[in-house]
DNA sequence: GATGAATGAGGCTTCATTCAT
DNA sequence: TATGAATGAAGCCTCATTCAT
């Protein structure tokens, strides 16, 4: 009669430290005591539910990831059949008042484009995420295109182009805030688009800031 | 008598060799001994020339700074005067053909903005080198607008985002080149750049790619 | 089910590995591989136990004093009553026969006499031990005095000579032993103490030497 | 036309550089580095003039004996053909007022008994010195015995515990100050040399304190 | 599942000493 | 004499990982 396996539980612990100290100390700096620390947990438990570190690391990515996609879907899920409201509602989602309201995941976010450099799985993983935005962005785009509201030429480029835009911001905002005027991303970001896909109608003034 | 000093040749040689080692491990992955190897020198020197591994990555930060810096300016020293020229080099001197042509430098920025967020002096020094980056722009874009040649609320915003997208470009670039169809960094930057500022004349078509 | 904690054997294990060294080699001499070697562990395995090299020394000195208290206990337990003879047995026991019967506790004791000079730590222990030790010497003289059989002014004082001769005779005894004439230690000391005490009766002849 | 010869200048630069060093931090502790730098020199030219190290510290503990011979020898000096009152001299001179004035130089003396444990030069150097001294002390003994002054068994253990009587309150003037009764020290070593010497007259009461 | 001991490798740094100038 | 560069050897400590219980 075996204990129930609370494996799953364990793990999203121990992700979850992960990402707290990782945050904080960057991925060398943060050892699996500290890790085990945050998730109240002992070093050697760690061992038992992931292989090795990288596993760790590599599993705290796709958590994020996943994060990241459920709250999205769930922002845009309200705005569905239309493009422009979609388009601007994404721009507000990763700009807009309150982006940011999760400090951890984007230090780590910043800090997995660096693992990416030297980890080909953490490359993979970190570029699938960004190519599968892009792509979300670029199905958005291509719906407006046939419903005659955005005109321009490669919807990949103008989703491409978006996905550094947001990107960019995130290492402003998590780096040089102060370089970022108050409030100007998700307005920008619009207009930015704007250029890019002249549409019908203007893009939403942003409810919020960066 | 005494022997001529050498530092300063033997500090570029160190940072060199950080640079080259921390682009292909990250800052902790790179040793002083793997550094010490690549400047051609024994790891007890290194010491002898900077204080500790901490100094090296500030001043690889810097020697990385300056050199953008010069290349940037050299690049627009031929612009002078037509703001939109100006503009559209600056943009093509990022993101255009050949921008890349250091991936090691490029790669050791995106890690300095992750080190940014763990350490008080890079944070500054990479916040400062963006900064200035941004005030840069600002400057011409305030001389466009002087001129009448562009239209637009906040110059200091539109550096802003055009940085923030010229950074985002950069991660991507580096960690997921696919997500970026070929070529379309620079021109989507200038239609982007478009939407904001509302040029006299249309940014020019890039001449290279990304 | 988990392994049953050994940290206690191990921790005295590691100190009395680190007094083997350090009396042989010194504080700094004494590294923590030859500290693990004489203690029969590996070296991260001391660092386990002990967060520094600094620690194990405070717990080095901790045991030493601990050790030499309880010792200096048993000894004169069986003196209780009469002052004169527990003065005897207290100077004999520091300088009699066989008083040095553990030379490394005794050059430990003279290094942390010099490590106290440069660590606050071990400052305040080593001051703490002497301290304990001549207030021990007080309260006999004070009792002796109440009982009309020492004369003179501050037992505090006496007391504190007692332990400065007992202290130089160990630093003696342990550098330059030909400088003591045989045997004469305790003797002396007793007369020493005889000239501060003025004693109804004559403090022992002492049975050892030093 | 060879530069006159700074050699011995230089040498006692060091030694005094060593010895401020040394009392601050140790034997270890003292790198070549700090005592240059406090003998405002270069490390190279230390080793230019001393073969190692280790001669340094040999030197600075001749340097440190022969002032302290020189200095005792003036003191005494004075007091020449009254073996009570040379006796009564020596022990101000080292416990009584200002007798630490040199607080550098006493905490050497102490860390130099630590190192004659672990080093045969050392030792013999230590020992030497503190036989000096003995053999000083017994010699007024003697005088005192020739002129009925004192009695007593053998001066040469008398000096000894004398000798051993001021090596210990060096130390707890150097580690445990509370220790030591203000103005306690030379009073008590003249009443103890009084217990062992019988003086004709008494010692004389000190004029100041340790 | 869980704990805590144990290992062994490797990293940063310090430093005495040597050497070219 | 004097300087500052250079070397190479340790030393302390951290840590991922394994293992006995």
């Amino acid at each position: 009669m075996p204990r129930p396996s609370n494996t799953a539980e364990r793990r999203t612990q121990i992700t979850q430290g992960f990402i707290k100290i990782m945050a904080k100390r960057g991925y060398d700096g943060a050892s699996i005591g500290d890790i085990a620390k945050a998730a109240r947990l002992t070093a050697g438990l760690v061992h038992y539910h992931f292989k090795s570190k990288h596993e760790i690391r590599l599993a705290a990515l796709h958590d994020l990831v996943a994060q990241h996609g459920e709250r999205l879907e769930a922002r845009i899920a309200q705005t569905k059949g239309d493009p422009i409201i979609e388009l601007d509602a994404l721009i507000d989602f990763h700009l807009g008042l309150g982006a940011n309201a999760d400090p951890e995941a984007l230090a780590c976010w910043i800090l997995f484009s660096g693992e990416a450099l030297r980890d080909t799985r953490v490359r993979s993983a970190f570029a699938k995420a960004l190519a599968s935005i892009a792509r979300r962005i670029s199905m958005v785009i291509r719906q407006g295109v046939a419903q005659g509201l955005f005109e321009g030429p490669s919807p990949d480029a103008a989703a491409s182009a978006l996905v550094a835009t947001i990107q960019g911001y995130f290492v402003l905002a998590a780096t040089s805030r102060e370089v970022i005027p108050r409030g100007s991303a998700a307005d920008c970001a619009k207009q930015m688009m704007t250029g890019l896909l002249h549409p019908a109608r203007p893009l939403g003034r942003s409810q919020g800031r960066t």
